[in-house]
DNA sequence: CAGGGTAGCT
DNA sequence: AGCTACC
């Protein structure tokens, strides 16, 4: 069941080899176990692929919401649900009217406000780079991970070969013939998907699919095979019928409608028809790489690079709307989308450099895209503004930029229908001690400063877990993995701690997540009252004149006698609590009503505690030791949010507790209301609906603008 | 296409 | 600045 033991001295050596030789990828390791393909270097990538991600969040903050059909919303369409609404017909991307039609009793949840969403799939991907550091995003609910490295280390460190079983699915699995060829590394592979899977369901309470093949194509094409959390793997003997079984050349990632167009124009319509056609004639369309790439995608090839995605690029904010025909609503909706991009980049930590503003017009024909934008370079005063908090400093400053950025595309003296407008920050910069010239993986390790791309995270990992005597379960990755916690601050994951400032823009810098930690149990019922003792609890930064690079390669010890110093800083989460479109959650149509207030209590408890025995995975070969399914009871009914529970928002004369003893169908329908009276305006502050804002601290900004009266800029100048 | 994000190429 | 792609 587990590893037999082959400690430490394993690990030494392998530390060693990679010291000594940081660029063979592979060294002796990978030629000592199994076969001869050394130089092929086959790839080993996992796809992961939350289900239905925004509907997860949700029950996760609401768990009574896991029982009824549910769907999220954004304007007047149905982006995910979840399974039982699916059950009932309910699809992605159905118009509310048709999905009410198909399950009158359908909840909905408005997810417009992407804040949960964002906050916990960042704590995803931190929790898969945690384990590996070449993870790429795709989304918020996807991630690949290369764990080519992972694997052969496993390999190297594992005598018996009966271990190389497959957890989960095998695609069209027939002769089990698992010692061929590349399949002992790609069961290695299912294994490591299997703990990651479990890792994200025990310390985030999110289930997903995950995908094992040699190439980010093949592993996201395998993942959805087997639908509500499961996973598959793809042998290379597998390849042609996973891509022959396509239906068309559009469900190939990469293919756009575009180029699926394009294809068609040449006859091109199906997977096979791609890969008979004439090489030389698909570059007179695409042109020489994009033709090449083509082809190889046609036949499950695809040489592109797991990329650390790191923080984002850059932050946006938008809205769409029906038809918007003024300056003045267009100023209003400027003002408020700035409003919580401006704090989103505050948290964040680092100074946008540039601003655009992109606007969407109406037009009856070619209505779809067609986004016009103008950009322009943010006043280093005002970025400061950002990054040191004041807020509405910086949006009174910035709406004039933005208005002006408006009248360079729409002549506010003659007619316009807008439908989009969309407000972004890039070209973000970290201030903060010199970020080596690299721009590499030092930013997982500052604390303040810069996350940036970290090229191909320089194809090495580093340690992984598994050394392991027996707990193959990955989380002893904490004692090797450098920068994570020492000691065992139990933390949650979740959040109601808050830390001010380096929020998912990157928290890379030490993955909070990880740090929850064995003993799931106690966590979660302190975790609201530790916050303040386990926040401080250890990262590490490293000293300045230590190369990140080598830093890693250093046995475990070096490290932490370098790192020594204790860290602070906070854990992810996220205060919860300033976010105006929070919470009010169940907006149900009238026909049901799914919960009394007393029930709620109790069905919430029960979905928790349904939750994890449930599913884990379906086909998997062994299932975890009973003890190891790290329950995430508590953290997630603490996290419950239904009327009455602190996390709602009331109008400030309506007491909670008051609230919380009306019949359900009134608190629906007061909580609608004043969901529909709030503004989405998040006010900054504490501070009263100033809406004076804009009179106060009159800098007689640098250049233009004395934001003395934005009515200047309702025309073009 | 919807919706609210993202990233990369040109 | 725009397009294409991804979710």
């Amino acid at each position: 069941m587990d590893n037999s033991a082959d400690e430490m001295e394993e690990d030494e050596t392998e530390w060693q080899n990679s010291f000594v030789d940081p660029a063979a990828p592979t060294p002796a390791a990978a030629a000592a176990a199994s076969g001869p393909s050394v130089t092929k270097t086959h790839k080993i990538i996992l796809h992961f692929d939350l289900d239905c991600f925004y509907a997860q969040v949700e029950m996760i903050r609401n768990p009574a919401l896991r029982e009824v059909p549910l769907g999220i919303q954004q304007k007047y369409i149905i982006v995910t649900c979840n399974y039982v609404a699916r059950e009932q017909g309910v699809t992605k991307l159905m118009s509310v009217a048709d999905a009410k039609e198909k399950c009158p009793e359908l909840a909905l949840v408005k997810g417009e406000d992407l804040t949960h969403y964002r906050e916990m799939s960042y704590k995803v991907t931190e929790l898969l780079t945690s384990y590996c550091p070449l993870v790429e995003r795709l989304g918020f609910d996807e991630n690949f991970v290369d764990v080519t490295e992972m694997v052969e280390r496993r390999l190297a460190q594992t005598v018996e070969s009966y271990k190389f079983s497959f957890q989960g699915h095998v695609y069209n699995h027939i002769s089990a013939d698992v010692q061929a060829g590349d399949h002992p590394r790609l069961a290695l592979g299912s294994q490591i998907a299997a703990e990651l899977r479990e890792a994200i369901h025990s310390k985030l309470g999110l289930t997903g699919c995950a995908g094992i093949a040699s190439n980010k194509l093949l592993a996201k094409l395998v993942s959805g095979t087997f639908k509500p959390n499961q996973q598959t793997s793809l042998l290379p003997e597998n390849v042609s019928d996973i891509m022959g079984c396509l239906s068309s050349l559009r469900k190939v990632p990469g293919v756009g409608h575009q180029t699926a167009k394009r294809l068609q124009a040449l006859g091109v319509v199906s997977i096979k028809d791609l890969q008979l056609f004439p090489l030389n004639d698909l570059v007179k369309e695409f042109g020489g790489p994009t033709a090449q790439r083509l082809k190889n995608l046609a036949v499950g090839v695809d040489d592109s690079p797991v990329t650390c995605t790191g923080a984002p690029q850059s932050l946006s904010d938008e809205d769409s709307f029906k038809k918007m025909t003024s300056t003045q609503e267009a100023l209003e909706k400027i003002q408020q989308l700035l409003s919580s991009l401006v704090e989103r980049m505050h948290k964040d930590g680092r100074q946008p450099q540039t601003f655009r503003l992109t606007i969407r017009r109406y037009s009856a024909t070619n209505k779809w895209f067609s986004r016009e934008s103008r950009q322009c370079p943010i006043p280093n005063h005002i970025g400061q503004k950002i990054i040191s908090g004041s807020s509405e400093d910086a949006v009174v400053q910035l709406v004039p930029v933005a208005m002006k950025l408006f009248h360079k595309m729409v002549d506010g003296s003659t007619a316009f229908h807008l439908t989009l407008i969309n407000v972004c920050f890039s070209n973000l910069q970290s201030r903060g001690p010199a970020v080596s010239g690299k721009g590499s993986i030092t930013s997982f390790f500052s604390q303040s400063a810069s996350p940036r791309k970290t090229q191909t995270c320089s194809s090495r990992c580093q340690s992984d877990s598994s050394q392991s005597g027996d707990s193959r379960l990955m989380d002893r990755h904490v004692s090797t993995h450098s920068m994570i916690t020492q000691h065992k601050s139990q933390l949650t994951m979740n959040s109601s701690s808050s830390s001010k400032a380096t929020l998912h823009g990157f928290k890379w810098k030490q993955s909070s997540v990880v740090a929850v930690e064995e003993n799931p149990k106690a966590s979660c019922s302190t975790a609201g009252l530790n916050t303040a003792e386990t926040n401080n609890a250890t990262t590490h930064r490293l000293p300045p004149n230590v190369d990140p690079e080598v830093f890693k390669l250093l046995p475990e010890e070096i490290q932490n006698e370098l790192l020594s110093p204790a860290y602070s800083d906070s854990l992810s989460s996220t205060s919860k609590s300033s976010s105006a479109t929070d919470v009010p959650h169940i907006s149900k149509n009238k026909s049901s009503q799914p919960f009394t207030d007393s029930q709620n209590v109790t069905e919430v408890k029960k979905a928790a505690n349904k939750m994890d025995s449930s599913d884990t995975a379906t086909t998997m070969s062994h299932q975890w030791p009973p003890g190891t399914s790290a329950v995430p009871e508590e953290s997630i009914t603490e996290r419950l949010s239904f009327p009455g529970s602190s996390d709602c928002e009331f109008p400030g004369n309506v007491d909670p507790e008051v609230f919380s003893e009306l019949p359900p169908d009134v608190q629906r329908e007061l909580t609608s209301e004043w969901k529909q009276q709030k503004p989405i305006l998040k006010v900054l502050s504490a501070r009263k609906p100033s809406r004076s804002s804009m009179s106060k601290d009159r800098k007689t900004a640098g250049k233009g603008s004395q934001a003395n009266s934005l009515f200047k800029y309702f025309k073009p100048s």
